[in-house]
DNA sequence: TGTATATTTGAATACATGTTCATACATGGA
DNA sequence: TCCATGTATGAACATGTATTCAAATATACA
């Protein structure tokens, strides 16, 4: 059998297709566009070596903002805006102790999520 | 035992340290700063909802270009594109049939980062 | 209260990223 | 060899992101 080009309409618009099945597959198989959105800024998150170190850091245990200032050699200003968008995909959550925030990971999914990807550039 | 603020000198400068023994291990069990940055890469990749979707598509089977498209609704040329990103960062691998280039995900760490992915923001 | 410390926040800047358009490359068939 | 098709690439623009500085909270202690 021949990949020879087929053709749909959809929206109006003429799409070449060359494997209607896949894509229908595709389309039932997917995910749903919530849920994509809040993975891409999950990985988002994680796509920068400044945070990817805090992980990696917190998950030998807790540590609080000038901990982890000192250790990555940046301010704790700078810290504290990653740990923001970190604690906003809730990869990150925050515990008070007096006047120190001391910062954990949110769940072992993260801890899984850095060693996977670790596998995966080790290959 | 108080949280009292210690000191350190370091590249000829003063920084503030509250967890010294923190500090230390986490400099002990730091990840290579190459790898580091590869699998920054790598989640920065998978940090994009068109790019997840092609993940997501991609595990149900090879798919080539124009499928992918047709799927995504997007150009062939945006979709070009996105997969050599994909492809510098090893998640998807080309497979030529005469015109047509079918793409496949290079192993099953993608997958499984996607999956584990999808439990973190299921929760 | 008032002051010091730990952290957060907002605004501004420089840099990185995604998409589009036009063009180039590679393969297959006439 | 020429053309059509599938895909890749480069440049340009618009948008998103990281860092810095200055200022604002929040807590502890005198």
């Amino acid at each position: 059998m021949k990949n020879k080009a087929a053709f749909i309409e959809e929206d109006g618009c003429r799409i070449r297709i060359v494997h209607l099945d896949r894509i229908k597959r595709a389309r039932r198989d997917a995910i749903a566009e919530s849920e994509t959105e809040r993975l891409a800024l999950t990985f988002k998150v994680l796509g920068d070596p400044t945070r990817l170190k805090i992980v990696s850091a917190l998950a030998g245990g807790e540590m609080c903002v000038c901990d982890l200032a000192a250790y990555l050699g940046l301010s704790e200003s700078a810290v504290s805006h990653q740990l923001r968008r970190m604690r906003e995909q809730s990869i990150v959550r925050p515990r008070r102790e007096g006047q120190v925030l001391y910062y954990t990971l949110e769940d072992r999914h993260v801890a899984d999520l850095l060693a996977l990807g670790l596998e995966h550039v080790r290959e």
